[in-house]
DNA sequence: ACTACGATCTACT
DNA sequence: GTAGATCGTAGTG
């Protein structure tokens, strides 16, 4: 629909760096697309109080059917994927590997699935509560990685589903990124469709994870596992 | 009801 | 280089 995109924080409250958020209309478009397009952008949270975030240096782009890696790949709804076929500009929050929450914003139109994984981005606003949730580490390695990325903006669970502006999340327009500083490669950590080149990054950034792409090493299975066995 | 395993990260070896 | 953490989801029975 064409309501007007809700402004959120208040936009006198940042710093100049940052512009408009971005309208509906950027995210409802090709997935690929918006994840290039995103880069440079600024994402900000207000997750607890307290507004941190930072420039986009590197997000992933996950598919609806036609892609083996993306959650949506079954196409059949379910309570966890729902949000990928859902509106665009909406915040997909998940959890994995029993620690680590992952960011994606939805795209495409309502009923297209469609989401950009938000894998990290160079400290901006509001460092100081960063640092205080990812305690002992460099700045170099507060948000560069999905996983640190969502535990230095304060993001769980509750936050799925969010209209970006709405809820915690908001992503605003920032200075365009050249061409030339983007590099595209596969993308990280998946056991299938890790070939497609849908990961994209400027390279010259120290804020970019150090995720490797390509296949993920042959995990060991829990042979002869006592899980769950014995009570 | 039960179980395998994941869009990761850290700590050790 | 790799094992372990630790829990939600989905697939199966």
């Amino acid at each position: 629909m064409d309501a007007a995109f809700v402004a959120w924080p208040d936009p006198s409250s940042l710093p100049s760096a940052v512009g408009a958020p971005l309208p509906k209309s950027f995210f409802t478009r090709d997935t690929c697309q918006v994840a290039r397009d995103l880069l440079g952008k600024i994402l900000l949270s207000q997750a607890g109080g307290v507004i941190v975030g930072g420039r986009i240096v590197e997000t992933e782009a996950y598919l609806g059917s036609d892609d083996a890696g993306s959650h949506a790949a079954t196409k059949s709804l379910t309570k966890r994927n729902l949000v990928m076929f859902g509106p665009p500009a909406h915040a997909y929050v998940y959890f994995t590997y029993g620690n680590h929450h992952m960011l994606n914003v939805v795209t495409e139109a309502d009923g297209i699935a469609g989401a950009v994984l938000i894998r990290a981005i160079e400290p901006l606003v509001g460092i100081d509560e960063m640092r205080r949730r990812r305690v002992g580490r460099p700045d170099q390695d507060l948000t560069n990685g999905p996983g640190k990325l969502a535990a230095a903006l304060g993001l769980n669970l509750s936050d799925n589903g969010d209209r970006l502006g709405e809820g915690n999340l908001a992503v605003y327009v920032a200075q365009e990124v050249a061409s030339e500083e983007v590099a595209v490669s596969g993308r990280v950590g998946l056991s299938a469709g890790h070939e497609l080149p849908y990961r994209y990054f400027l390279e010259a950034s120290p804020y970019v994870s150090k995720g490797r792409t390509g296949p993920p090493k042959r995990r060991v299975r829990r042979i002869g596992s006592t899980r769950g066995g014995r009570k």
